[in-house]
DNA sequence: ACCTGAACACCGTTCAAGT
DNA sequence: ACCTGAACACCGTTCAAGT
């Protein structure tokens, strides 16, 4: 309509409060985990945190790649908040459990964020240090050095596929619901399923439905884990004494 | 424009060929299947399989519930290529790694198929009889059936990371190229981001480069494997001559 | 009962234009 | 250098209407 004109001497311009902040790389990482925590990993996508940011999708490709960049951004954000073992502190089996413990506290209190870590190598600064913690317990430990590198890798797996797992049961909860009420529903309804299975085709699922769907989550967890670190400790040469 | 008139005796009115077969779940799952083959599961929409029908996405929900059913299968569809083993033939602990090694064959030659199965209750005829089978083998093994059906679960988890690992190495190939050159390249970059980070804040990764990348999926498979299986071993009750 | 077109409310990413 | 609006080429799902 009108044409160009200057800014009049003392006026600034500031169009109706852009953003808050300036963006950067951290403020659009940290936004997205916010909505990853409020609402889960499918609710992040980049139109949903520019929005959250007060501004359009297009100003986010300035500080990111893109949507695979921000999320594994996001990954390494949240890996931050593990804790890493005192080595020493005690024995290395313990250590590296209690490890896996704490991995699996943080990931499972981030919503769906493990699946961005399944089959990613990693190379943000956390879950490098993770692996560097990791490798340090088993090689002090005496396990062989091909042998831990090896270990890392399942290691992860484990704790990538088990955190994935844990969030289907808390995050099939339709906002509102009571959560522990949905999931019991859920739950009785898988064995319902499974007792009525045709007992000539699946003999020993129909046999064991108590057995398939008692163990809790934490039990299935520590199973897993108490095998893969006896697993790497059979690895250990004999100490000298043998 | 023109009111409605009555066929013409004698007149079919078959517009222009619609569907060349008559939609049903199963051509509908098939053809999805054929979609993530070629393409991978990213391409498996629901517009794109009834596109690949000739029809309209609208058209699939008479059939299916929606994206994630067609998913769930796909999954089981593929499942059904899963070869049992026949009891009796071998050592329960190697049957049991046999079937693991032809579980991830079927996934890996699916693209990223294991995606659908991660933190998923198995509930299809073909995924049922797979737990079955391994059941089966470790009941018969003398594995106690509360750690049976604790390892049927370990297991799934075990064999759908490694499938989805798997994966990123093959997957990432962009089309045209030749998978294997784009894959030692992608590969060495790793390799040489390893060796650039900080020594003093990363010594052990620094140290390990070759072991930490040397190893190919089948030796890191075949590692969780036996670890896994031995674990499970380690809970049969010795046997009478003890 | 099955199928359809059109619409609704979303996506990720690019690009020319602005400051 | 950073940010933006608008556009492009997609999504899943619903719904009234048709046969």
């Amino acid at each position: 309509m009108a044409a160009e004109m200057p800014t009049p001497p003392g006026h600034r311009p500031r169009k109706a409060a852009p953003a808050r902040q300036p963006l950067s790389r951290d403020l659009i990482v940290a936004t997205a985990v916010r909505v990853l925590d409020a609402e889960g990993l499918e609710a992040v996508s980049m139109r949903r945190v520019a929005q959250e940011l007060g501004t359009g999708p297009a100003s986010l490709y300035a500080h990111v790649s893109g949507k695979e960049e921000l999320r594994e951004l996001m990954l390494d954000h949240v890996a931050g908040e593990v804790r890493l073992p005192e080595a020493g502190a005690a024995d290395w089996q313990e250590l590296l459990k209690e490890l896996a413990r704490e991995i699996r506290r943080v990931y499972t209190s981030h919503g769906d964020i493990a699946k961005v870590s399944m089959g990613l190598i990693p190379t943000g600064p956390n879950l490098l240090a993770i692996a560097e913690a990791q490798l340090a317990l088993m090689l002090d430990g005496g396990v062989p050095p091909k042998i831990a590198g090896l270990a890392v890798d399942t290691l992860g797996m484990f704790l990538d596929a088990d955190a994935v797992e844990d969030t289907i049961y808390t995050a099939k909860r339709s906002p509102g619901e009571d959560p522990w009420e949905s999931f019991r529903v859920h739950f009785e309804e898988i064995r319902q399923y499974f007792r009525a299975l045709p007992v000539d085709r699946y003999p020993r699922i129909t046999g064991m439905v108590d057995e398939l769907t008692g163990g809790s989550g934490d039990d299935r967890f520590e199973f897993g884990l108490d095998i893969l670190i006896r697993g790497i400790a059979s690895y250990v040469p004999a100490s000298g004494t043998a």
